[in-house]
DNA sequence: AAATAAATCACTCATTATGGGGGATGTTAA
DNA sequence: TTAACATCCCCCATAATGAGTGATTTATTT
C-alpha cells in the first residue's frame, strides 16, 4: 500500500506539488575579507533553510542590488573600505526597513556597538564565534530574537544603568532629569508641586556639586555619570 | 604506582587537602510563589557548582540578611508583596553592588524591563524558561554576560533605535539633539558654525512640524517617537 | 541635645534666552 | 522649474537663567 502511494508521488511531474518547495532564508552577506565572506557564505548554503544570495565588499554594491537581492538577513561587517558599515545599517534600513541587519565585526568598543544598534542593527556579533552559534543567531533573528555575543550584551545593559553613588540628593536627581527633558524652571515647579524658588534653590546645590554653571554643563556631567 | 599515590591521598584526613572544596556559587531566591521558589532552589541545589543559601517571599528579609547570605547571584521576582522588587534591586545594588541580580518573572511590559535594567539587574528572565535555560543564565551571568529572553532582548534593542521616517532634515535632528543637551541657541549655532539666527529658523520649523510651541513640548515629542 | 543634611521658600539684579512675526538668498534635487 | 533645504537678518515682548544672600522646617545622626 505504501508503494502505491509513493507511485502516485512519482508519477507527477512537478514534485513541488507534493512537497511545497520550503521558502529559503535569504541572506545577503557583506564582508571585506574574502575568506571569511566565503566561509560565511558555505556555512549558510550547506543549511538547507537558507540560501546566500549574494556576497559583497563593499555597502555600496550591496545597498544597490537590495531589492532584487531581496533578503530577509544581512550579515554585516563595520570595518569596510568605502561607505562605513555603519551608515550602510542606516541606508538599507531606510530603504528597506523589514530586513534584519546581524552586525559581525571585530570590533568590541562601546561607540562602535550603540552605533550599529542604533543604526538598526537587530544583532551583534564578534568574529570569534563558532559555525554553530552563527546559525542560531540567525535563527534567534529569525523569531524576534536580538542575537548578541555575551560581552555585548553586559555592555548594552550597563548603558542603561545608573551610577549607585550620585553626589545628587534624589530631589535633585529628579530635579535635573526634568531639566534635561528641557523643561523651564516654571514647569518643573508645578509638576513637581513645590515652589519656583525652590527649584532654583535646588539647581544652584545642583550645579555646585557637579562643579558647573549651566544647564548644558549639569546635564553633560550627570549624562557622562550615569546620574540621570 | 597509581595505587601507591592513591594509598598517600586516602591516609590524609582531611581529604580537601588533596581535593580542595570547590568553591560553590552562592545563590539566593526572591520570589513569593511558594512553588516556584522551591522549584527553583531544588534545580540550584542539583547542581554541584551550586547552592541556594537562601530563599524569601519578599525583598525586605532579603535585604536584611544580605551580609550574612553574602551572595554571588540572587534570582528576582519583581511583581511582590511590600516593597517591589525593582525598589529592591535598588536596594541591593546599592549595599552589595558587586551581586549580580537576575529578574526572573512573568511581566513583559516595557516599563517592567527597563525600569529592572535601569535599576541595576543583570539579566531578565520570562518564567517560562526551562530548568536548562536558567542554569544556562546562571552561568552566563557568572562568565560576563548578561541573559535575557529573547523577546526582551528585541526590546532593548528596539529602544536604541531611531524611526526611519522623521518629519525632520537631518539638520534639524542635529539642532534639537543639541536642544535636549540643554544648549542654548547660541551654543549650538557655535558648535555648528552656523548664525544664531539659522538656529531659530531651523527650531521653528522644528515646532512647526512637530506641532509644538516649546522646546520641553519638541524635545517630549521627538523622545516619544525616537526622532533623536 | 547638638549637629548635619535635606527640602522648602524669598527677594534682588543683570543678562540671556526664547517664541512669534516678518522677510531674504543661494543651492540642490525632483 | 518648482519645492525643499539651509542659511541669514530684523523687531518685539516676555520668560528664563545664574549669582548672591538669606530663612525655616523636618528628619537623622552623633
Amino acid at each position: 500500500m505504501i508503494s502505491e502511494i509513493k507511485q502516485v508521488k512519482w508519477i507527477n511531474i512537478n514534485p513541488s506539488i507534493m512537497e511545497p518547495q520550503k521558502e529559503l532564508v535569504r541572506i545577503v552577506i557583506v564582508e571585506d575579507d574574502q575568506l571569511i565572506r566565503e566561509s560565511f557564505a558555505t556555512l549558510i548554503n550547506e543549511n538547507e533553510n537558507y540560501i546566500c544570495v549574494s556576497d559583497y565588499d563593499n555597502c555600496e554594491d550591496a545597498i544597490k542590488n537590495l531589492s532584487s537581492d531581496n533578503p530577509h538577513i544581512i550579515l554585516m561587517d563595520i570595518g569596510l573600505p568605502g561607505m562605513s558599515g555603519i551608515q550602510g545599517i542606516r541606508k538599507i534600513k531606510n530603504v528597506k526597513p523589514d530586513v534584519d541587519i546581524i552586525t559581525v565585526t571585530v570590533h568590541e568598543e562601546d561607540d562602535k556597538v550603540f552605533d550599529a544598534l542604533c543604526a538598526g542593527s537587530t544583532g551583534y556579533l564578534t568574529k570569534n564565534i563558532s559555525p554553530k552559534q552563527m546559525i542560531n543567531a540567525i535563527n534567534e533573528v529569525l523569531t524576534g530574537g536580538a542575537p548578541m555575543s555575551t560581552n555585548i550584551a553586559r555592555k548594552v545593559i550597563r548603558s542603561f544603568q545608573k551610577s549607585t553613588e550620585s553626589p545628587l540628593t534624589s530631589r535633585e536627581t529628579e530635579v535635573l532629569q526634568h531639566l534635561a527633558r528641557g523643561k523651564s524652571y516654571t514647569m518643573i515647579a508645578d509638576e513637581l508641586y513645590i515652589n519656583k524658588e525652590t527649584v532654583r534653590t535646588h539647581i544652584k546645590n545642583i550645579y555646585q556639586k557637579l562643579n558647573v554653571n549651566s544647564k548644558a554643563g549639569a546635564i553633560e556631567k550627570a549624562t557622562k555619570n550615569k546620574l540621570i
